[in-house]
DNA sequence: GACACGTACGAACGGTCGTACTATTTTTGT
DNA sequence: ACAAAAATAGTACGACCGTTCGTACGTGTC
């Protein structure tokens, strides 16, 4: 790893920590410069666009994602227990940080505003969503779920809980909402069985 | 009504509607002037600030929200149809404007925030919410929904699904969405009956 | 030793932001 | 009709935005 190379990992290291606490339309190039003790035009080189910036703490934060949230969930046993643990590892990933989860911050920030940055959220959303497809199909695999369900709504069905808990928490603040999370996750595999 | 007054409701008007196709943050005050053939002083003087200029924007927003989607939900009959109604309202106010609900781009705008903004939002959810739980009592009252449920958990539940079908409505642009939705909502009632 | 390259710097650009002050015009009450 | 009051415009400000420029200091290569 060349000097270069270890600078800019270091910037997108504290960029992600940014934006995780404030969303990635909070991080600006010149916050960013004084948080990594850099100028601003040295920090701006490593990218060649604040597009170029945000794409890459995407896709940053998605590696981490997926090192911290999905893989670990494949260690449990496929159907159930993985939703489980696929679902405790996503709030635990949204309840660390006090902006909630970036990729639900950032999809309501870039929703609007086309562009690369668009492009490449949506990409990260629809691989998201597959996740939670194919944990679908392999809970059907595995024999607890029904053979005739629709994995797509299932998937829907998940992320809205999930939605749901990201407002109440990040917004609201309610100290209740795992509790409640739980049950109505309870509720939606029993639907599913 | 006065000139001013006048002026002032032109201005709301313009404002709520910039802020439902863009969200609340991007109604810059010269933008607003422009799209309302005004100077910036001239329109500033109307409010004193920007935070008293999204907060009355929000106010209105409110008011247009309580008679375009609650009150008019309050004409069906209590109980199952009444929520059927509410959510039938909320999508169409949700999917008329192109940037979705301006509550919900709000709160993710403004959860890490503080400020007069955000507390004036955080008591507009909370009214919302409130809405959707006094909806679940009075289908219990209608002896549509069994007598043991928990409202609070119904509400949850509910706004759940509305900000899944948000998510997928604005950001994924999935046309299947409003169906997949409908589904979850008919699953969801018979779970509470 | 000359040269190119990678890396970082400070300064400055044109632009937009919210806000403050001062004029000027328009409306209102008598 | 006229003065007081309200409403609007004009101008300027300091701060920050993303971006560009010229420059300087290593480090490795021919």
């Amino acid at each position: 790893m060349t000097k270069g190379e270890d600078t800019k990992q270091m910037i997108l290291d504290i960029g992600l920590d940014m934006a995780s606490r404030l969303g990635l339309e909070a991080v600006t190039i010149g916050e960013l410069a004084k948080a990594a003790s850099m100028s601003k035009s040295g920090l701006f080189a490593h990218f060649q666009s604040k597009e170029n910036l945000q794409t890459e703490i995407l896709r940053y934060a998605g590696d981490v994602f997926s090192e911290g949230v999905v893989v670990p969930s494949l260690k449990a046993d496929a159907g159930i227990p993985r939703i489980k643990a696929l679902v405790n590892n996503w709030v635990s990933w949204t309840a660390k940080i006090t902006g909630g989860c970036i990729f639900v911050q950032a999809s309501n920030d870039f929703k609007d505003r086309p562009g690369k940055v668009r492009d490449f959220l949506l990409l990260q959303q629809e691989a998201w969503i597959d996740s939670l497809r194919r944990i679908a199909r392999s809970a059907i695999d595995a024999g607890h779920f029904r053979q005739d369900i629709d994995c797509d709504q299932f998937a829907f069905e998940l992320y809205s809980l999930l939605l749901g808990f990201h407002l109440y928490y990040t917004l609201l603040e309610n100290d209740d909402i795992r509790m409640r999370q739980q049950a109505s996750l309870e509720a939606l595999i029993k639907r599913y069985q």
